[in-house]
DNA sequence: AAGTCGGTTGACGTTAACGTAAAGCTCGGG
DNA sequence: CCCGAGCTTTACGTTAACGTCAACCGACTT
């Protein structure tokens, strides 16, 4: 079987992970220093495992939410909490419960700008074919504005 | 029958909007000098009818969305765009399916996000029978941090 | 030895989205 | 006639989330 593409013993350095992920080492750094990533050091240097990965992974699909950082960071408590831990569990349990209640209702609000886009792209389609326009394929990219 | 809540004829004034809205109305004027609003004047004083209303309530879902108000203007232009403008009609077409991309995008992030919280409730819930204590209501509200 | 590459820590700048006064109309009531 | 309520504009302050240097360091390469 071929390696596989990532497992869990690779490490990266900064600069590594922000080209892959898309985001610039300053972003990774600042995340830090708001106490969203801990990763090891070798000497001065950053070094980022898989655990520190799937974090910023977290972080950066939190951010496409349109949530802050300090709410990324609840969810990240939440994230890797201590099931084990007796004493929290009342507090985890509702702390889980406000954020799925919270995203719920996001998603109720996404679902009707959806099909409201959804009605003007009908719209559009049969003012074309009104106007004896031909319907254009769906991988329409325009010509860049 | 009773007289309907709110029809297209009442008028607001900012705050009376504001206060109806949960905003302050330095952010409806703001949004203003952004182009989101063109509220009718009375002397110096902005009058809003029931179409600022409709307008005001996209750009606090878009807000909630986590769109930025340059974004949210986007979405208004194509939602009170005019569809017997031929000459639009394709642009209008590839603008809306963007959007459409956009949002399926973001949806699927918070099906993901909504199916590890579950995900964390329930072995929160399953730690919490272990240790042999009751299941809370859903409706339990924290005693406030 | 000198340079380059990849990383480090400050420190200051920037943008978005408002908040927060400050100062000035205007209109109905006392 | 003056007042306060409600609105206006203008201007400066603030917070989040980075961007953009500058100056420095350690490991190689030439």
């Amino acid at each position: 079987m071929p390696p596989p593409k990532e497992d869990r013993t690779t490490l990266y350095s900064i600069t590594e992970l922000a080209d892959e992920l898309g985001v610039t080492a300053r972003a990774i750094r600042f995340y830090e220093t708001k106490g969203l990533l801990k990763p090891q050091r070798v000497g001065a240097n950053r070094v980022y495992d898989y655990r520190d990965r799937a974090r910023l992974l977290l972080i950066l699909r939190g951010k496409r939410l349109g949530f802050t950082l300090a709410q990324i960071e609840e969810y990240l408590r939440l994230y890797d909490a201590d099931p084990t831990h007796k004493k929290q569990l009342v507090h985890l349990l509702s702390g889980a419960r406000r954020q799925i209640d919270e995203l719920e209702s996001q998603r109720r609000d996404l679902e009707l700008t959806l099909e409201e886009l959804r009605e003007i792209e009908d719209q559009v389609l049969a003012a074309m074919r009104a106007a004896g326009m031909p319907p254009p394929p769906r991988t329409a990219d325009e010509p860049a504005e």
